[in-house]
RNA sequence: GCCCGAGUGGCGGAAUGGUAGACGCGAUGGACUCAAAAUCCAUUGUCCCUUAAAGGCGUGGGGGUUCGAGUCCCCCCUCGGGCACCA
């Protein structure tokens, strides 16, 4: 009976789907588990073997948890939503959700032949009506309410509604309410919603032709597609992410998520506490109070000038009469400059004077007042006081047009660049003299707020969400608009389902906009559609409820589910997915809809598989191939070749003319009757020709050799190079697992007892598995599989006693075969409900172990001593053999170190 | 520029401050075989050496703490990731 991987595994994907192996139920009688993968956007590529590896490590998670005895929910479900399908349907005219749908089952089917224990009755995909009918719903919820800063949460509008029409709120007094029309009521609430409608600045993409939030922007061009993105002012629905952004940052502390991860978040988040002053200023003779914030008020008194960000409202009234086509002349260069040329030319200095001068509360000093578009209009209040003598973005300023550089601290040089380092003992700086700089920030802060010139202040780098998008694929607004004001579709009319419409093509209006009949009630409903963020924001919400038409989780599942106890993803959602989904879930939390205020608890992040490509070698201007060692002796270009045709960096050469016709004739150069290919560590990409399929993998080894080969690789968090000459390791592994039961037709289990050190053997597995597997250490965790493997090989161990165990512990990782060995084993179930073997510790020590003796590090002599003995034990025994061994030579011992059961050392003198 | 993270054989990678290189790949030699595949055994950091014994050197570089450092501290170099006029 060989190791026929084939049948065993659709044998048991079948049972497992027939049975429902891993339906998770709400059992209230056994502590609950959630594992979750973040959910894939499925492209038309498939998925190559980089993609499961988070798939695989959560699923090994699960299965152990599952023979931990916990119940587990571990869903899988499609991001579906989104741009390259709708780019798709643009070239080819077919339905974005035929695609969508083509892609999905082929996703699910490569995905099924490596086993995972998903419980597929919980799937979820972002563009089902009945799925996305509830984030329409939560949209409409957004709208429906404001952030109360003193209860540091949100609330229905209608709260605030009464304050207006009782008490007043803000600058809302109940007379200007009473007396306001229904667009001046709708326009005021627009300002306090968590979803609103406002003017911003968007970053708007002309080749996609839609606005797009700043984590699909980088480097100035969007992250789907790469085309350039400008600055534009549109108004557009937005998120109020940056009223959580305080609560976003604080409650981070409790996640177990890695600290690059949370720093990342920290940066996006951006938290800086400063302080707002208030400067006066003089322009054409007219005095105007103007603030600005800075996190150095310390600097205050080498204040020499002011700026102002191009966009500023400010700019209009500083402007002086003089200086009025100067100003324009330089807003309109800015202006048209996109975001990309913006960034390029980051290092070179523009700005313009504006005529009118601000006057330093502290000292009284008249300073003139610039504008550049080195000042953002986004964030504090857009403009500035300029320290360049401690601040590089004024010093080059300062420099560029020649105005003042006042140092401010002690003997520090700003002849080259400026001092920005907060150290150091001020100097010409009037009360704050002699400080030390951290002392002087705060004693600069309490003076401010004692004499009423300003107040401490935080600010957030952190934007409001733009949550449009002028394109089809994606969820319609409920929302629909009378008299030019927006109102909320009713609730029970819900899901508002995404129209057909008849061209996909880019016309500059958005393409609801094309949709017949696209109103509600006779009214015209909004044209844009949701991001892709929408969808994922709370889907792991979904999956603990999937077919709850009333609600978008009932509060029993939640209840019972509360939060995801581990999630496994890539990086690349830091700054945007688990931003919104924390924003979302807590958003839920404080309106009562769900119980745990964050969504996940545990976040590993998988790392990347890179490709490693292949080369040929090709002579220039012939159809020769040279081997790789003999390659220097002639003028070659490096060619890539698809891994696929390469074994063990040897290439298949009839494969390889086979390949492309141009290769056809392909004549090769070999070195010892070889052609040698050379290789590089790239992305796995197709350009590269080296992208592995996991099918191939299956079809050739089996999903569970591809499944420890994964894991085998290196660390889960860890970025590393596939291989795939190195998968006969593991699945030689395999084969000899197998081996312990069969030999060719035999089965050799018996029911013999089990030797002291075969107990050994496999009580030391156990014992490394439960340290590893909830560190996530799977490579570590295969490599003592293979040496149990191999000492039991050696032992001719084919005992029930040892065997039975060690299948339940190789069932997460290998399902498969683990499956098939339980029931030839005897058992009806299957092995995802045995429990997992007890480890008895005193099974697993040695009964003897030997200490090298070191005399200051250096090793001299062992003793061999029971592990049992304790460390005075250990001390006695190697001060009696030393001192009659002649290692010591008449030195006096000094101290005896012993490490339990490592190493001891003797310091002598 | 700022903030993280990482540098260990030919390769992927192991090592709670305690015998560096586990485990696997690759390579070399051997067994089995008519042969191949499969399987098994041995060797495999480096230097001196015919070999062996014994030893020296070895975790990016330089210093330090310690009886003992891949691991901790300081400086530097290289690579990867994130942020980038956020005052």
């Amino acid at each position: 009976m060989e190791y026929d991987f084939k049948s065993i595994e659709s044998k048991w994907q079948n049972y497992w789907a027939g049975h429902k192996t891993f339906k998770a139920v709400e059992d209230a009688s056994k502590p609950k588990y959630y594992v979750l993968d973040m959910f894939p956007y499925p492209s038309g590529a498939g998925l190559h073997v980089g993609h499961p590896l988070g798939y695989i490590a959560s699923d090994i998670y699960s299965r152990y948890k599952r023979l931990k005895g916990f119940n587990v929910l571990h869903p899988m479900g499609y991001d579906a939503f989104g741009l390259p399908a709708e780019q798709y349907a643009i070239q080819t005219g077919q339905h974005p959700e035929k695609t969508t749908t083509d892609n999905i089952a082929r996703y699910r089917s490569q995905m099924d032949r490596i086993g995972f224990s998903y419980d597929w009755d919980r799937e979820v995909r972002t563009c089902d009506p009945e799925f996305y009918k509830w984030t329409q719903w939560a949209f409409l919820k957004m709208f429906d309410s404001w952030y109360d800063p003193v209860a540091d949460k949100a609330r229905p509008v209608s709260e605030l509604v009464s304050r207006f029409e009782s008490t007043g709120y803000e600058d809302v007094t109940p007379e200007l309410w009473a007396a306001a029309t229904e667009k001046e009521k709708s326009d005021i609430l627009m300002r306090y919603r968590i979803a609103y409608q406002g003017e911003t600045s968007v970053n708007w993409c002309e080749g996609l032709g839609t606005v797009l939030a700043n984590d699909e922007v980088k480097d100035g061009l969007s992250v789907r597609g790469g085309f350039p993105v400008e600055q534009k002012k549109m108004t557009q629905w937005q998120l109020r992410v940056s009223a959580y952004a305080e609560r976003l940052l604080s409650s981070l502390e409790k996640l177990d998520w890695s600290d690059s991860l949370k720093e990342m978040q920290r940066n996006w988040i951006g938290r800086s506490d400063g302080t707002e002053v208030e400067f006066d200023t003089v322009c054409d003779g007219k005095h105007k109070s103007v603030t600005i914030f800075t996190t150095r008020v310390d600097t205050i008194f080498g204040v020499s000038f002011m700026v102002l960000a191009p966009e500023s409202e400010l700019v209009e009234e500083l402007t002086s009469a003089g200086r009025r086509e100067e100003v324009a002349a330089y807003l309109k260069e800015v202006k048209k400059k996109t975001e990309r040329e913006r960034i390029a030319e980051t290092k070179s200095v523009t700005g313009v004077f504006s005529g009118s001068y601000g006057i330093n509360p502290l000292t009284g000093e008249q300073i003139p007042i610039w504008i550049s578009e080195y000042v953002l209009a986004g964030y504090g209040t857009g403009a500035i006081m300029a320290v360049p003598a401690h601040d590089s973005r004024d010093y080059a300023f300062a420099r560029k047009f020649k105005l003042p550089v006042v140092p401010i601290i002690e003997g520090c040089d700003v002849s080259e660049a400026s001092f920005d380092a907060k150290e150091g003992r001020m100097c010409n700086s009037g009360f704050l003299d002699g400080m030390d700089v951290k002392e002087a920030i705060e004693a600069a802060k309490d003076y401010v707020e004692s004499k009423g010139l300003g107040r401490r202040k935080t600010n957030f780098r952190l934007r409001d969400a733009i949550f449009s998008r002028q394109r089809y694929w994606g969820e319609p607004f409920p929302i629909y608009y009378k008299d030019g004001i927006p109102y909320p579709v009713a609730e029970e009319d819900l899901p508002l389902t995404l129209p057909e419409i008849s061209s996909y093509k880019p016309t500059g209006e958005a393409p609801l906009a094309r949709a017949e009949n696209w109103s509600y009630k006779g009214y015209p409903l909004e044209t844009s559609t949701m991001p892709g963020f929408a969808g994922s924001s709370a889907y792991y919400l979904r999956y603990m409820d999937p077919h709850n038409g009333e609600a978008l989780v009932s509060s029993d599942a939640n209840g019972y589910w509360r939060s995801v106890d581990l999630y496994v993803g890539g990086t690349e959602h830091a700054t945007g997915h688990l931003i919104y989904s924390r924003f979302w879930n807590k958003f839920l939390y404080d309106l009562g809809y769900v119980c745990e205020d964050e969504p996940f608890r545990k976040l590993v992040n998988q790392g990347m598989i890179q490709g490693r490509s292949n080369f040929v070698y090709r002579i220039v201007g012939t159809n020769t191939f040279v081997s790789e060692g003999l390659r220097k002796d002639y003028d070659t270009t490096e060619i890539h070749v698809d891994v696929n045709i390469v074994y063990n960096d040897k290439l298949d050469m009839d494969a390889f003319r086979a390949w492309r016709p141009e290769f056809a004739d392909a004549e090769f150069i070999l070195e010892d009757g070889e052609y040698r290919c050379g290789w590089a560590i790239e992305k796995m990409s197709k350009s590269m020709y080296n992208v592995v399929n996991p099918d191939l993998i299956c079809d050739t080894y089996g999903a569970d050799t591809l499944r420890l080969y994964e894991m085998f690789l290196g660390p889960v968090e860890q970025s590393k190079p596939w291989d795939t000459k190195g998968i006969d390791g593991v699945n030689r592994f395999l084969k000899k697992f197998w081996r312990l039961f069969f030999n060719r037709d035999e089965w050799l289990v018996s029911d013999e007892k089990a030797s002291p050190e075969e107990l050994k053997v496999l009580h030391k597995l156990i014992g490394k598995e439960q340290e590893d597997i909830e560190l996530f250490s799977y490579n570590t965790t295969v490599s003592a599989f293979m040496i149990a493997v191999n000492e039991l090989t050696a032992l001719k161990c084919s005992k029930r006693e040892i065997l039975e165990p060690l299948v339940v512990l190789l069932s997460p990782f290998a399902p498969h075969i683990s499956e098939e060995l339980w029931q030839r084993l005897g058992h009806g179930d299957s092995v995802s409900f045995a429990s997992f073997p007890e480890f008895i510790p005193a099974l697993a020590a040695e009964d003897n172990v030997t200490y090298p003796v070191q005399f200051n590090g250096k090793m001299r002599f062992t003793v061999d001593l029971p592990r049992s003995a304790s460390p005075v034990e250990v001390e006695a025994a190697v001060r009696a053999d030393a001192n009659t061994a002649r290692y010591v030579g008449g030195q006096n011992i000094v101290k005896v170190i012993v490490v339990p059961g490592r190493i001891v050392n003797i310091v002598v003198k």
